[in-house]
DNA sequence: ATTGTACTAAACTTTCGAGTTAATTAACCG
DNA sequence: CGGTTAATTAACTCGAAAGTTTAGTACAAT
């Protein structure tokens, strides 16, 4: 995995079964083996351990210690990432205000590259 | 990979590449090798275009054809995906207006289970 | 002390992702 | 046609991700 922060972050999300667990904890804190019992069925109880600590790797959970058990919580600032690095897009797919903008813009560019490469088939 | 589409979508953004490429796509539409140049000394064209099928599979890109060209544009449905999955989380980090009404919720769950099991020691 | 419960660590297999180079297709140009 | 540019395909390496089983740690209850 790459090891970035966004990166990490949206590794962890590639997986249903993690994004299962995410979905759990908003519904409050909650123990290893209570988040791993959807689950024994299609896989151990180590492998969930797994999921649990890539989780905990992007920042996403945080485990505590209450006697024998790890109790699982929710961390919000990976998510925020997540919105901060979407903001980016939002105005894309809201509107096409500048979409002529954009198309004056490429026209622009590649005019200029027209001149110097002489009367050879261009993009556009 | 999983195929389900958010893990597509979650896992072709799990790479810093993939991600410099959506956002020098958000300045418009361009062909593979306008976008392959910034990384054409760290990787070859070839990883590139692997790259972009990454992002074509998950729906976040499309291709078309222009001659010898494969001019490559933004999708938005993926990006909404995201948006929306996202929107579940929000409530969660923007207050904590309800984590009283959630910490009640365990300590009722709590005490139902204490009953059941006798004094067995019990977490909360 | 011993047993049971909650969880983790270690070792291993298998699959898959990301990169490489070399060859190939496809389109244009002279 | 022959040459150039744009991009993909094929075959391969390498490392890491995701799962397994087995064993080990830590704490509590009896």
């Amino acid at each position: 995995m790459n090891q970035d922060p966004l990166s990490q972050i949206f590794g962890a999300l590639a997986d249903p079964t993690r994004r299962a667990i995410l979905a759990k904890l908003t519904q409050g804190e909650t123990t290893v083996s209570e988040l791993a019992k959807p689950f024994l069925g299609d896989m151990s109880l180590p492998a969930v351990t797994k999921h649990l600590k890539v989780l905990e790797k992007a920042g996403l959970i945080t485990k505590s210690k209450d006697a024998q058990w790890r109790p699982c919580k929710l961390n919000s600032e990976p998510f925020k990432d997540v919105a901060f690095w979407l903001e980016q897009y939002k105005g894309f797919w809201e509107e096409s205000f500048d979409r002529l903008d954009e198309y004056l813009k490429t026209v622009v560019k590649s005019k200029a590259k027209g001149q110097k490469n002489g009367n050879k088939k261009q993009r556009k």
